[in-house]
DNA sequence: ACAAATCTGTTGTACATACAACGAAACGAG
DNA sequence: CTCGTTTCGTTGTATGTACAACAGATTTGT
């Protein structure tokens, strides 16, 4: 149990709760652990859905499939990170995604019922479960509205420039956590584009970089 | 109380709460209503926030001011919705945005400290009240990666018939809330290119359309 | 019924981007 | 070091879109 705790303590569901807090938790939640494959399913488009994941180990992928049979992943959610939390918060009670390893994994479910009604022993530890869940999905909701404005712009130099505002925080100068491909995807650009807009925004003063290492001017 | 009640019902927020059990709610939530007059500022950027918003009467705008000085409308918020709680959710202590009554308006108040933490008197629908904010916020965030996956589309055709998809609950025909300026915000296009795809479309056999009324061929 | 205002569809032009193809630089493994 | 792989930047072309300007249709007010 103690490994279990390493792992997932990182993650906000349980900020502010300790090993021993997450202890007499542990048994209001029932959790259960289960290993998969690589490319094994987890969770398939229809299913019924009443519990949250955590990766403990490995990684997994959200999978979204369309009416006209194509794929598109969604999201990866590596170890110590969550998933179904929105779908099971939203009493959504089947699944619109499919959820698949991406490689050799084990996850740890909870009961999602459980997390939300406060148990019977009414453990201090459980309100604080709540308010981070609460949390957790409120801050996406703040993330996806950035996305959202970013992608509203009409043309690539103000996307990136409004990346650049929600990336930089107060500093001027700072570095992107992602490469050119993935940072095209994120604004959903074409990557070569992307990079000409970039060479012409340095040849017009407005920005320098190196690699990842950005400069606002 | 009565009346407040009968504007607040139908918000998703009190979902399965009677007027009795509201009433009982009433006194642990320290709910406060407050009367502004159009144009008047209801939270300046920078305000702390502790607390969520109903509208009662009139209607409120969300606006951010950008480092530049000119100004976003974000949403409208008409009366019986809420605003203020994602920023409350994700305890976010000051906001970032301007709230501005857009018309003569009543606003009621409650403390977020007192909704998402249950109450020494442990009313039953508290809750509840818990539950139903957790869906709010989580509706909110599935429906906004349905608007990024709009907007990620390569061009407005693929944008519109993206949208339709999200539109028709199943049923081929199907009316549209938005007028087609409104629509063409919503997609972030061009109006006019917009309505030229469109026509596009349904002389391509892809859809019939009238006014509001679409039909997917 | 009329005028004014709003909403909708059309067209041509200028501009921005996607796409493909390529070369250079950076990185890693043997 | 060398080869293969990945990442990054550049260019030309084809395509899609924004913009502006306008005309027809619809709605609203009086």
């Amino acid at each position: 149990m103690k490994e279990i705790f390493d792992i997932i303590k990182g993650n906000m569901l349980f900020e502010n709760i300790g090993y021993t807090d997450f202890s007499s938790l542990y048994s209001c939640l029932s959790c259960r652990v289960q290993k998969f494959e690589k490319k094994e399913a987890i969770v398939l488009a229809g299913d019924a859905i009443d519990f949250v994941g955590i990766v403990l180990e490995g990684s997994v992928q959200i999978i979204k499939e369309t009416m006209d049979g194509d794929t598109m992943m969604i999201a990866e959610i590596l170890a110590g990170e969550m998933f179904g939390e929105t779908f099971a918060c939203a009493s959504i009670s089947h699944s619109p995604v499919t959820v698949v390893a991406s490689e050799k994994s084990s996850i740890l479910f909870f009961d999602f019922r459980k997390i939300i009604s406060v148990c019977k022993s009414s453990c201090v530890f459980h309100n604080r479960l709540i308010e981070n869940m609460l949390k957790i999905v409120a801050r996406k909701n703040l993330f996806l509205n950035q996305k959202i404005e970013i992608l509203s712009k009409k043309n690539i130099r103000e996307k990136l420039l409004c990346f650049f505002e929600y990336e930089r925080k107060g500093s001027p100068k700072f570095t992107v956590a992602y490469n050119r491909e993935e940072l095209a995807a994120y604004i959903a650009a074409d990557r070569s584009a992307m990079c000409a807009e970039l060479s012409r925004m340095q040849r017009d003063g407005l920005i320098k970089y190196h690699k990842n290492f950005f400069e606002l001017l």
